[in-house]
DNA sequence: ATGTCAGGAAGATCCTGA
């Protein structure tokens, strides 16, 4: 089985970049963030056409908004609602698999503003609170048994070699010290497994996000890995590979992130 | 590296968020 996950940055505006990604890499499933759009206005039969027949959607008008699409068939299982703002930052599916079910759960974390203060930024402050949360619910509601997968833009990137300088970084929103020991808690809390560090040493880089505010994203390369895929150690004899479609980040009109993809022997 | 994108409301440009 084959796991997506990609922050689009408007669906409606990206389906010519998702069709051409679900073409040439046929994911069974593909996990969407930031899809920008209410429920309603989702390009359900666009998905169909390219034989993407289910759909767990939680989505708001302009803003946040998260989805799962699959060739499966699949059970929404819950949309939580994260620091009772409203946002629609998580949905959660379930496949029957044959009867060892697995459990995908789609997150949007806040990305906190530019002031990495809690006292003087509340998009900081709720960014903290968000992942305090996810840790509690983690630990408190088992989340981790069983075979489960947690994929998103977590809009952290944790390990010094996740961003293109971590010196330079230490004081920007995505890479401060209190961001990666929460984002740590969140781990530990489910014991998860960072399976895209399975697959690339810690020690290389490895980043899934180029602002596009850079004149030559890939000349100077000043990525982050703000996207990530953690499987749960029921599935840790069962991870293929992974991969970082980083030329996606070169096609038409691109979203600022690029598709990360896992294969599981599921 | 304050640069570039997106959506929305308004109105043919601005704003907010990232």
């Amino acid at each position: 089985m084959k796991i997506t996950t990609w922050n689009i940055n408007s669906v409606r505006l990206r389906m010519p970049i998702v069709a051409q990604f679900l073409k040439e890499h046929a994911p069974d499933a593909i996990c969407l963030q930031e899809t920008k759009c209410r429920n309603a206005e989702f390009p359900y039969s666009d998905f169909r056409a390219l034989g993407y027949e289910h759909f767990a959607i939680n989505g708001q008008k302009g803003y946040h908004g998260v989805a799962i699409v699959s060739k499966q068939p699949m059970e929404l299982l819950e949309t939580r609602d994260f620091c009772e703002k409203g946002d629609a930052r998580h949905v959660s599916v379930g496949f029957a698999n044959g009867g060892t079910p697995l459990t995908i759960h789609n997150f949007y974390v806040p990305a906190g503003g530019d002031e990495p203060d809690r006292e003087i930024n509340p998009k900081f402050a709720h960014k903290l609170d968000f992942l305090d949360e996810m840790a509690e619910w983690i630990q408190r509601d088992r989340v981790t048994d069983g075979r489960v997968i947690l994929v998103g833009d977590l809009n952290i990137a944790p390990l010094e070699q996740d961003v293109w300088s971590h010196k330079a970084l230490l004081q920007v929103v995505s890479h401060t010290p209190i961001e990666v020991e929460k984002l740590g808690r969140v781990i530990d809390a489910g014991r998860w497994i960072d399976t895209m560090r399975r697959f690339v040493p810690k020690e290389e880089k490895l980043y899934t996000w180029w602002s596009y505010r850079a004149s030559d994203w890939e000349k100077s390369d000043r990525g982050r890995r703000l996207d990530h895929i953690w499987a749960s150690e029921a599935l840790s004899e069962t991870l293929e590979q992974m991969h970082v479609l980083r030329e996606a980040r070169n096609w038409t009109r691109p979203s600022d992130h690029v598709p990360v993809t896992i294969s599981l022997a599921i």
